[in-house]
RNA sequence: GCGCCUGUAGCUCAGUGGAUUAGAGCAUCAGCCUCCGGAGCUGAGGGCCGGAGGUUCGAAUCCUCUCAGGCGCACCA
């Protein structure tokens, strides 16, 4: 419905303006009584033409053709064009989602644009916290998202297993396995302190029985480390697969070492003219480049910062040919933004080509008091927990049904206490009514499949707004992937089944009516479709019974 | 001190420039099971959109200042 009505309006002005005009907005009024869909283009037309609004939208107006697809056309307030659809024409496009089901609810938005999504990317030096499961759920739906909507879609963990965490963790380890073996060894004053230290401490004795007792950790360090930290992974591999996020893939930190990536990328800025030295360190010249300051890239001591893998690790993203690379990062890391593109300009491409989509952390309580969460502590709630207590679907939503960026306060007693009274519910709830409402109707003999011949002068009132509704939604889903936000879905949803459950209650669908009864089964059809598309792209399961 | 994010109903949050009465869920209160699933429905109460200025025909939305909370500001990761 939006999409013919740009075509249409891109036409339109067309005619007045050669060039034409970039994106034309279109919205849903907020006031029905305002039509079916509006647009404030007049308004943004009148500066350029030194025009009045009104008279730039009767203009507008007088290019477009009614036909049989606007009931009527009104030029509304400061300059407003309302367009009122004829029922027949809704009614088509009714007809076109039921035939064509989840292809007409998608639009092509990104053309095959190549995207690689980067989220989670926990060190592997502990479980998962919710906070991971918030980035989980909101880059899998982000993922989802763009894929639906014709992007080329890639997937991706980064695991930090080269730099200081792992080494600590390793070390960890290495303090409480001494311990088991009746050693006396200082636990590390910044060592992970989590239950899974000891368990981890304990399947290394196992495996390995005495045989690291009285050595040096330096000596040691590498099984230690790796015998640790890949546990630590295969755990977070598994969570996240549970918890429905997928990875296409996983790109090790010790790889681009060991691929000589790092060196390259320093050669790389190096010959740039990025790079100089100062102070006994090697700096890369990011105030060039809209950062603050200067950032070191090489420590007095040798070492890197983990500023200098890092711009390794997305030199790799961009030479493999994405036109666009999303990092979703915790909102703690903000600062890091300006300095991670400023690298990716140095090495060549637009800026723009790092976005960066922060996620706030969870602050959780638990019946009202504020829980502190520490990792090396040992101190947090772990995803599995949650998921294990409220389910997946629960979960998911409920990161889901707020901005990304919004700060997020999980009661994990209210959690669990809401887990039936969650949103979620309502949505499943809806689905499964329907799944139910055909059930019954195959008893009948109604077969789903030929819906799409429905009389749709039978509709009420009520019915035609939620077919409205449901034309809605490819400009929802358009709306949610040009602005990267997920979470438009989910309220999309909710609204969509608070359309449903009242209408339900208020009318039989099945009734001794034939053609009525097909008109609403169609109807029916449609929200199901509908409701599943969304709530797959959330990674929220659609349930036929609950 | 500087920067970023947030401040909307008792609570958790949508809405982030355009059109009288600013929305949802939860919570509270009052109702609805002869009928396709009550994880549902109907209704009620509840808001100077943190505050003050400004731009505009029009501001929750844009600008400035200010208050409050969170997070950053390393040769840490």
């Amino acid at each position: 419905m939006e999409k013919a009505l740009r075509e249409i309006l891109q036409d339109a002005v067309k005619r007045m303006i050669e060039t034409g005009v970039g994106p034309i907005e279109i919205e849903v009024p907020k006031d029905e009584g305002f039509g079916d869909l509006s647009t404030p283009v007049a308004m943004g037309l009148a500066k350029m033409l030194k025009k009045a609004p009104r008279k730039i939208a009767e203009e507008i107006v007088s290019h477009i053709d009614r036909g049989d697809t606007f009931e009527r056309i009104d030029i509304a307030g400061p300059g407003f064009i309302n367009f009122t659809f004829t029922r027949s024409f809704i009614c088509r496009e009714l007809g076109e989602l039921l035939t064509e089901s989840e292809t007409f609810l998608t639009e092509n938005v990104g053309n095959g644009k190549k995207v690689q999504i980067e989220f989670v990317s926990a060190n592997p030096t502990g479980p998962l916290h919710l906070g991971h499961g918030r980035g989980a759920a909101v880059g899998a739906a982000l993922a989802n998202l763009l894929q639906e909507t014709g992007y080329r879609i890639e997937k991706e963990f980064y695991i930090n297993d080269a730099g200081k965490q792992v080494k600590m963790l390793g070390l960890s380890v290495f303090a409480k396995y001494q311990a088991l073996c009746g050693r006396e060894y200082p636990f590390p004053e910044d060592g992970y302190r989590g239950y899974y230290i000891d368990d981890l401490a304990a399947e290394f004795k196992a495996t390995f029985g005495n045989r690291f007792v009285d050595t040096a950790f330096n000596e040691v360090a590498a099984d230690f480390i790796d015998f640790s930290y890949t546990k630590m992974l295969d755990l977070i591999k598994k969570d996240l697969e549970d918890f429905g996020a997928i990875f296409d893939t996983w790109q090790s930190e010790r790889e681009l070492y060991a691929a000589g990536e790092v060196e390259q990328t320093l050669d790389d800025l190096r010959t740039k003219g990025y790079i100089f030295e100062h102070d006994g360190a090697t700096w890369f010249r990011t105030s060039d480049l809209g950062d603050d300051k200067d950032r070191v890239l090489i420590k007095k001591d040798g070492d890197y910062t983990y500023f200098t893998p890092d711009i390794a690790y997305h030199r790799k993203k961009l030479e493999k040919g994405f036109d666009e690379l999303i990092d979703i990062w915790g909102a703690d890391h903000h600062g890091y933004i300006p300095r991670m593109q400023a690298a990716v300009q140095a090495l060549g491409h637009p800026r723009e080509s790092l976005r960066v989509v922060l996620v706030q952390i969870v602050s959780l309580l638990k019946g009202g008091q504020p829980v502190q969460m520490s990792k090396r502590a040992g101190e947090f709630i772990t995803l599995r927990e949650v998921m294990d207590e409220i389910g997946p679907d629960t979960t998911k939503f409920l990161f889901l049904t707020r901005r990304s960026d919004s700060h997020l306060d999980v009661d994990i007693e209210v959690a669990k206490a809401q887990s039936s009274e969650n949103p979620v519910f309502y949505v499943q709830y809806a689905h499964a009514r329907i799944n139910s409402i055909f059930d019954k109707a195959r008893e009948s003999g109604f077969d789903r499949h030929t819906l799409a011949s429905f009389d749709g002068t039978l509709f009420n009132d009520e019915e035609m707004r939620i077919v409205k509704k449901l034309l809605y939604y490819p400009m929802m889903l358009r709306g949610a992937a040009l602005a990267r936000e997920p979470h438009r879905i989910t309220f999309y949803l909710q609204e969509l089944a608070g359309l449903f459950h009242p209408y339900y209650h208020r009318h039989r669908v099945i009734t001794e009516d034939i053609e009525l009864t097909k008109a609403r089964l169609a109807l029916c059809e449609a929200i199901m479709v509908a409701l599943k598309h969304g709530s797959k792209i959330l990674g929220v399961s659609s349930p036929e019974k609950m």
